[in-house]
DNA sequence: CTTGACTCTATAGTTACTATAGGATTTATA
DNA sequence: TATAAATCCTATAGTAACTATAGAGTCAAG
């Protein structure tokens, strides 16, 4: 299948797929005669797994740590745990700052009073100590 | 003051300010003879102002937006307001996210087995799925 | 054989900074 | 006073993960 196809079957927009392309995560398609990216099933599941990866936030460069390391699988997977870990605590810590977030917003949106002039308003006032 | 001394009082970067300066959120600031940039106690509360906004996520954008109120004290704060519930539905936007998020790389996390090879990781067997 | 849909590469834009490079200015020291 | 060190200046490029063009080539249908 061309690239249009790919797209519309993986849900990955043509532009992100060429770019994971250029980086790396994706290996280089055949063309065709014309130079057009030809794609097969084989490819659909990588680009899935990518899109998997990247649904959790992993990042682009530890995707490709992961495809790497999926291209060993003698080896002992604790990199993969360590990658999921580290993942987790990154989830973790900000989590912990969003609480932290939203808890001043929403003391702040109380704050108001309704229907104030700027100059009176509990927001502003906030904000500006 | 001149801009290091401003940095240290602000715990702003340097690049930072002068950033901030061309992005419109600070007034520009008086100059030497020596072009040098020359801050005083005014300037260190707008820019506190603007890092306490940042603290709360609130975009470079938004803040512009929430400086130009600022300085219409007489109009009403309603949109000061909407200002802000909009930034806490990011928030609660974001922290759902994270929280779906989190709970699939703690499933994953267990997955594993622990001391496998990558072939029989559960982790990259779930990636894959 | 031309139109329109599709594809190609290369490049620039996005956000909120951070990090140089290459110079000018000021301050401290010898 | 000469010079070295610290500080400052502007302009430009890099970061992450895309998105959006511009300008050109390819291909199927009418
Ligand atoms: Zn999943
Ligand atoms: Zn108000
Ligand atoms: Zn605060
Ligand atoms: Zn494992």
């Amino acid at each position: 299948m061309k690239i249009g196809e790919f797209s519309k079957k993986s849900g990955c927009s043509i532009q992100t797929i060429r770019y994971y392309e250029r980086e790396g995560l994706l290996l280089n398609p055949n063309r065709s005669e014309g130079n057009f990216r030809l794609y097969d099933s084989k490819a659909l599941k990588q680009l899935e797994f990518v899109k998997h990866c990247r649904s959790l936030d992993i990042s682009l460069n530890d995707i490709k740590r992961l495809i790497e390391l999926k291209n060993k699988p003698e080896e002992s997977c604790s990199s993969v745990n360590a990658l999921i870990d580290q993942q987790l605590a990154l989830v973790n810590k900000r989590m912990k700052e969003l609480r932290a977030l939203k808890a001043e917003l929403q003391q702040m949106a109380s704050a108001c009073g309704s229907n104030n002039t700027i100059e009176a308003c509990g927001i502003i006032k906030s904000l500006d100590s």
